[in-house]
DNA sequence: TGCAAGATTTTTGTATCCAATGTGTGAATC
DNA sequence: GATTCACACATTGGATACAAAAATCTTGCA
């Protein structure tokens, strides 16, 4: 999911921390106690610490002060702001990807949408991930770095945000639209794959925009809950 | 330069060493031990490694294993990407903005110009400061956080670039179209405000790109000087 | 019984300490 | 005299320890 350079303890935490989130294993909300995940991992609370402050300037968690760090729980405004900058920054992927990206990057996407098709329907958390992942790889193998970075934030923000407010994200269309996009930019059309791209983006944020209420009730009343019950 | 809220000893020394980088107190390639910038600051290691952590993500410092913090040397082809990115994502800003900003802003903006203009000339680095802080500013003003987020990172990183290429900021040109900028915005033409801002930003990934040969031949001395200097 | 104020406990913020790794210098050998 | 190896030094990676702040629990009082 990141670089590989040299794996430090603190890359793997947050490499962890990161997947657990995304895979809803750690919910929106949930408190993150810096010696318990330590613990857990068997690391001191230091490595922990930086973990959480990667974390935070990705916005997958927010921290207060002498409170500690929680998942995040992006608010649907904010929710918005992101599936519009992700819309800006991936349109932007598939612009230089028609320009730059030759058979074996499709190659590889296309194996990537195979893997996808496998687990369709068995595993929703895991689902999400590999659909993001999809995005991630398609950014990669864009050959700008600074980009790919970005978008890989985005998506992994919009996996989290899919986690809280898609009930059940029905991956089905989106695994064709990925093979759409494939095809598109091996036809080197960019209109088409950049018309792909907003439209499949577009369903995505809809399904999310839709369908909010239960889960985030629950999850607001878990903040402020205790004034609240009193 | 970032959010105010409870801002804790991290965020002090963040908030230092990036504005040290950015008007060049700091130059590129330059080591960053901890211990001797938390002795300068009075802050223990801790601290400054932390600081340095989050430097890191944002592209402004590299840190090699076992070996300490730089202040990053962005190479060309970085700062290529870096630009290409920035101009997708203040093209978004300018093409929300015309829908969202109203006179209020203007005039904010507007004040930040004048403020360029005083110190037109007087103070390179703290003149390249401002031009990226007006472009910050009016991220912050579409009202969409995340992309002015991303645009800060963007921009500072831009700001360090040119400190690197560009020899001499000549910054008279970008002054006036930022005002040009503000007119298109406050005209709510958005084909014009876009054109300005590609434009712009244009002209300043120009004057980066060419302006390349003596600092840079310089900065990689710097790192390869031992092993040529025999 | 309900509220409030204080004490306790938990958890974060910060500093210091030890170990591991990389660098540079210097001596020994070819 | 040049090259290589080894040892000492410096600096980071990581863990533990201490202090401060927040949350919770308890107890006293109305």
């Amino acid at each position: 999911m990141r670089e590989q350079k040299q794996s430090t303890t603190t890359d793997a935490v947050y490499d962890l921390l990161c997947k657990a989130i995304i895979e809803q294993a750690l919910q929106p909300g949930m408190r993150l106690p810096e010696d318990t995940v330590g613990e857990q991992f068997g690391v001191s609370r230091t490595i922990v610490r930086h973990a959480l402050v990667r974390l935070e300037t990705m916005g997958l968690v927010v921290s207060r002060r002498n409170r500690g760090a929680f998942v995040a729980e992006p608010s649907l405004e904010e929710a918005q702001q992101i599936f519009a900058v992700r819309r800006c920054l991936e349109t932007e992927v598939v612009r230089i990807g028609v320009k730059t990206m030759s058979e074996p990057d499709f190659e590889q996407l296309e194996a990537h949408v195979r893997r996808e098709q496998a687990i369709k329907g068995k595993d929703g958390p895991v689902s999400i991930r590999l659909s993001g992942e999809f995005h991630i790889l398609l950014a990669q193998l864009s050959g700008n770095e600074v980009l790919a970075r970005y978008v890989t934030e985005v998506v992994l923000r919009c996996s989290l945000i899919m986690a809280m407010y898609a009930k059940s994200h029905s991956s089905d269309c989106a695994v064709d639209e990925h093979s759409q996009i494939i095809q598109a930019l091996r036809a080197a059309n960019p209109d088409r794959a950049i018309s792909l791209m907003e439209h499949h983006l577009g369903a995505v944020a809809e399904r999310a925009a839709f369908k909010k209420a239960p889960d985030t009730v629950e999850s607001i009343l878990s903040r402020y809950g205790k004034e609240l019950a009193h």
